[in-house]
DNA sequence: ACCTGAACACCGTTCAAGT
DNA sequence: ACCTGAACACCGTTCAAGT
């Protein structure tokens, strides 16, 4: 994540021309995290970017096709990042998935600007082989047969990384209307007449945040809890099952 | 959800002036659907929507603060459809819950367009009082205490709004690009040496599609099981509990 | 081979002038 | 009170001309 910026601290930018050679597909992502993790999203332009670089804006399109290009080596970069801390090996499949799914949400939350993309970009090809060996590794060392390994490995995954993915948009939000949106949520929900909504007001006051990070660790408790139900149970004698 | 298209099937536009006070939120937003539907979130412009209303396009700022604005219209109607489907009480709080989760997901799944813009919209206040009166309601009649029915109604309804907002994204995608990406995937996984990738060598031919509509309905099922088995467990004797 | 400058198409937004 | 026309700022993208 190396990047030096070319405009200083007053604002004014300089004009300095970058060797040649010297910008790469890495140099300009770590100048776009730079640029988005400062200004958000929306100020992530050619123009700011090569500000950033100290460097011509159209210089870009000799190493990205296009923004879309761009945007997807960012996104790409997050999932790099949460595969380098969360592939721990342990003998408990459970907190394998729980560690590898947190990894997961820690690097979108690092960078929520770029992790709030992430969802609308779920099919474009991800290579993470080693993430899905691993994830399938837990749920068979669950004692799922292969074809509930499969399914759950799915599940899992894309829970887990819409999940990452949605609490990074809230996270990518300007502070100041995030707490506004919060605020008002706790307002309006402390306001509904009981008769009317029994169960609302009944538990009003243990409704966690929208950005408590406990929600997401609770959805994977969730999942990892009927997983292990499900690796005890045959599929024949399960309530609702499907196949 | 009514609007007459102003533009023939030839392409040529019809300069048709709209009758006075015949333009309201409802209007435009039925259009900004056709539009979407049609052509997609990225053809969603001012001057795509006047064409389609038969009014100058920025008559529409009459109505709609900002583009913004308009947007969470769109996702707040959504969630409005989802609502006139999702709440019926039986006497099984579990099949109330899948009812309501599989109402989300069809009303996004509509539009996909709209749909896969709402997990980047989740602050701003929206007011599904009765949803979340019907979920509180399922979770305490599943069995679980106060604070405990609390949490698993925020982390029930966010998983499904943001499983259900991805694979709207992925809907969303132009068909041909969606298909490629979903066959590159299928193919690499394929070809994946055995001796570096034993288990997912062991499952690849059970690992369901992205797009497989059971997905959800698993990520579903999966947390309507552990709310089951939650209920019937005292929290202190849970494995890996936590406060 | 790589970078720069200029130009183009497009789009959200504002606002004074119309009816 | 509502709608229209024109203008402005901004941005992604292209491409011929430079070094």
């Amino acid at each position: 994540m190396a990047g030096s910026p070319a405009s200083t601290s007053s604002g004014a930018t300089v004009r300095t021309r970058r060797p040649r050679n010297s910008l790469n597909r890495d140099v300009i992502a770590a100048a776009a995290f730079a640029v988005t993790d400062r200004d958000g999203i929306g100020a992530l332009t050619f123009e700011a970017l090569g500000r950033e670089l100290g460097a011509h804006a159209t210089a870009i399109y000799r190493h990205f096709r296009d923004k879309d290009d761009l945007l997807l080596a960012l996104t790409d970069q997050l999932h790099a990042q949460a595969q380098v801390e969360g592939l721990p090996q342990t003998d408990d499949w459970a907190s394998d998935l729980r560690a590898t799914a947190l990894a997961i949400h820690r690097a979108f939350l690092a960078h929520p600007q770029v992790g709030q993309l992430v969802a609308a970009r779920t099919a474009r090809s991800r290579r993470e082989f080693a993430t899905v060996e691993h994830l399938v590794g837990c749920m068979r060392r669950a004692g799922l047969p292969p074809a509930e390994a499969a399914r759950c490995y799915r599940v899992f995954a894309d829970t887990v990384l819409a999940y990452s993915s949605m609490d990074a948009a809230l996270a990518a939000l300007d502070p100041r209307i995030r707490a506004a949106d919060l605020r008002s949520w706790e307002v309006e929900y402390r306001m509904l007449p009981e008769a009317e909504y029994p169960d609302v007001t009944a538990v009003v006051d243990h409704i966690p945040r929208l950005d408590d990070p406990g929600n997401f660790e609770l959805a994977v408790e969730l999942m990892i809890e009927s997983i292990r139900v499900r690796a005890q149970t045959p599929a024949q004698h399960r309530p609702g099952a499907q196949v």
